[in-house]
DNA sequence: TAAAAAATTTAGACACATCTAAAAAAATAT
DNA sequence: ATATTTTTTTAGATGTGTCTAAATTTTTTA
């Protein structure tokens, strides 16, 4: 139906375009990995097919179909994510590329079946919510530890960063999806910040906590 | 590291050389659906890569690397298709499509743990040998049912034609893989076979009894 | 608000995988 | 053995997705 290029800039598209509005070429050239001049041409071809809302200079937004297309994209990269940790036993550092590929497969029938094989999950490896069959989902109220203050707790929900080095470092941190967390000392300086797990007691800095999520 | 295209040449060039020799640019062509010019462009691509050994006008065969990279995909399109028949529910009828997809997903340290999950299985649902992570198997010794004679007892173990159409009607009439039969009559006038199955009788065409593989 | 800088688009090219039509080689028939 | 048919390859073209370099538009700066 829709090539594997243009599932992508469509899933790109959706990505980039979540808060805020229109999504520059430029934008979506440095996510992509390509030159301003492809993603043009590529913008062209989309808008041709309806599946975005193109005016040269100004930027794109997906239109209804091109959203759709993107968010069952979405939904069968985090489902197969959660398969390859949950039944192949992955680490949450490992399955992201496979699942660039796997989010491909075109069949809804097998991703919807695969969905019931394992329950039904509404959240992801990383924390990320899983879209239903019908394109909905909620995501948590995620905020960066960073933003909390002392004596605050919270429980670990999601990241910002999702590349293999963050997440491995989290890791072995002990800092994993559910985890809870009191913030008990912030550092003036460089505003790193000490946190209270259960069994013990870590410093992370602004860095990571700008990238940890959670629920407070 | 190679294309979907080289990988379905080499898949195809495995399975038309299987018994006889060198395999011919029309028989690619029929096969993978295309033109005999596309084939013999794609087979000096393939020459220069040093996976089939061609000579203009000669047809080809695997190198031994070619061949290793060929079983490799067969063993991912069997693996899935098992995957989707035990785990998903879906029908024997149903998977090809989706396997041919699957096939070309890259990990294979994901197929590998796939093989694990389901406990390292030998025949696919349609009775084909899946190669183990050394690209060893072993086929089982069939024989089309209609190669057997009068009170001769089988297993039905393997198909020849694998389309949906004669699957489908394999299943109606029972006629699945696993299941015992024994030959009670051999119609002389169009070689149709009666089979007595263990709950009943049915009478198969001389051409299902070609396609239905058995193992005496 | 005019000049400079940045972002975006256009123009022209290329690799890949395919096609049709024509030429060449091999196999078959007379 | 020659002519005919079949098979295969070559020549030239197309669509997709990419690229570099140049032109154009928008934004920022002075
Ligand atoms: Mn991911
Ligand atoms: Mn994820
Ligand atoms: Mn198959
Ligand atoms: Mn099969």
């Amino acid at each position: 139906m829709n090539t594997l290029a243009e599932e992508n800039y469509l899933k790109s598209i959706y990505h980039l375009g979540l808060n805020n509005e229109s999504v520059s070429t430029n934008q979506l050239a440095a996510l992509l990995n390509t030159k301003a001049s492809s993603v043009t041409d590529m913008l062209k071809k989309l808008a041709e097919k309806e599946l975005i809302n193109y005016t040269p200079y100004q930027g794109v937004t997906l239109t209804s179909s091109g959203e759709k297309i993107a968010i069952n994209i979405i939904r069968k990269h985090r489902l197969w994510e959660f398969f390859l940790v949950e039944k192949l036993n992955f680490k949450w550092d490992e399955v992201h590329e496979m699942a660039e590929e796997m989010e491909h497969i075109s069949s809804n029938e097998l991703i919807d079946r695969l969905d019931k094989f394992m329950g039904f999950p509404k959240y992801d490896p990383h924390g990320d919510p899983i879209p239903d069959c019908n394109g909905k989902f909620k995501a948590h109220d995620l905020k960066p530890v960073s933003s909390a203050g002392i004596d605050i707790n919270g429980v670990i929900s999601g990241v910002r960063d999702h590349s293999a080095a963050f997440l491995q470092y989290l890791d072995k941190q002990g800092l994993t999806i559910g985890k809870k967390i009191r913030i008990t000392e912030i550092i003036e300086f460089d505003h790193s910040m000490v946190l209270q797990l259960d069994d013990k007691t870590i410093q992370i800095s602004r860095e990571v906590a700008n990238n940890l999520l959670i629920i407070l």
